[in-house]
DNA sequence: TAGATTGTTAATCGATTAACAATC
DNA sequence: TAGATTGTTAATCGATTAACAATC
């Protein structure tokens, strides 16, 4: 499948597609155009319809897009259409928010365990999922398969918690500790960077 | 001062580099290259060179930059040389944690006040920061020239937060809600969608 | 059929990278 | 001076937007 490079924008954009066509189906609208769904989002209508093509037709021309079917398509391009199990590695208060947080569990995806390398955290219940000692991340990636995990160390330690998760099998990252990672080409990062984020609107306040 | 337009993407980049010259700044690195900055962050030295050029020349012709400098001059730049008060809107898990997230702190960033509509919150010292009421929001922001808010509050709240927070005078929102807000066209605003950031990790995995 | 809206190509815009004169 | 590295211009690349034929 000689699948055209597909931006990292095109893919968040289609998430957020999927969260409004959710509102639009709780509404119980059937039918949607592109101006409809991009129009509020602040996106221009020939965006919508250019990343729908990379991956298919899915209107019909003259009508517009059926919502529901658009919404099965879409979660099933992003590959939302069963659950995802990611694990949490440190579990300090970002951590342990990120183990109950709804947006998460909204996207079908779901904590399967939990690591601290602190005696005083391990074993202790969030959200129902025991804390693990992190010298049983391994075992665990590979019993459950699981290739995501969400890092929520401090940044002095999250390099080293990095490559012990890469050691184990995991595949992708999702970095919330403000540092730079250096991990091998074959595995995906995304970086959370919530201080940079907010540095921004400083600056633009000037 | 007819300031060129400057891309966030060059905003965000100027506080990474800030987080990677403090490092050498703690080694003790006095003099530094663009390259030096820039090949281990998977950077162009171009890049750099290019984002600097937007405020000014920091650097001198076949030697480098001298580390310190530098420094003091990207925080001037992003507004970071003295303490930035922010408040915290909605104190669930999340927002709890944001209060104490060490990723502000490092970047002179201050949480001046917590706010809840929740009464079995209020009143609750989190880190020594006492809950207020939300009604309180309007008076604490003017009182303390307040110009940024962080908002935690569920998506189905974050719109009405958001206008409340406008109408108290709030300047810049970073919101954590999965939602789109619309808001007037003077209010600066980031998103920081995580659970679009893992979606696009599922996604790369198919 | 006439009007509406898609899917896709072409045009535009902006961001990244390469190249190089300036100069330490 | 010779070598190194900046600051900046020009070239490249990619993403967004506009335009329009296809077609419901």
């Amino acid at each position: 499948m000689g699948k055209k490079h597909i931006s990292p924008e095109t893919v968040k954009r289609i998430i957020v597609y999927c969260r409004y066509l959710e509102m639009f189906q709780k509404k119980g609208v059937k039918i949607i155009s592109s101006k409809d769904v991009t129009v509020f989002l602040g996106i221009n209508a020939s965006q919508f319809r250019k990343d729908l093509s990379f991956f298919g037709e899915f209107g019909k021309r003259g009508v517009g897009y059926d919502v529901n079917n658009l919404l099965n398509s879409l979660k099933a391009i992003i590959g939302l259409e069963q659950k995802v199990q990611v694990i949490v590695v440190g579990v300090g208060k970002l951590g342990a928010a990120l183990i109950g947080y709804p947006g998460f569990s909204k996207l079908n995806i779901e904590i399967t365990a939990a690591f601290d390398k602190d005696f005083e955290k391990i074993g202790r219940k969030i959200e129902n999922l025991e804390v693990l000692h992190i010298k049983k991340v391994e075992s665990v990636v590979k019993k459950n398969n699981i290739k995501i995990a969400v890092l929520c160390v401090p940044a002095e330690e999250a390099q080293k918690v990095a490559d012990l998760l890469v050691g184990a099998g995991i595949q992708s990252i999702l970095n919330f500790a403000p540092t730079y990672l250096d991990l091998p080409k074959n595995i995906y990062l995304n970086n959370v960077d919530m201080a940079s984020e907010l540095g921004s609107l400083i600056f633009k306040l000037k």
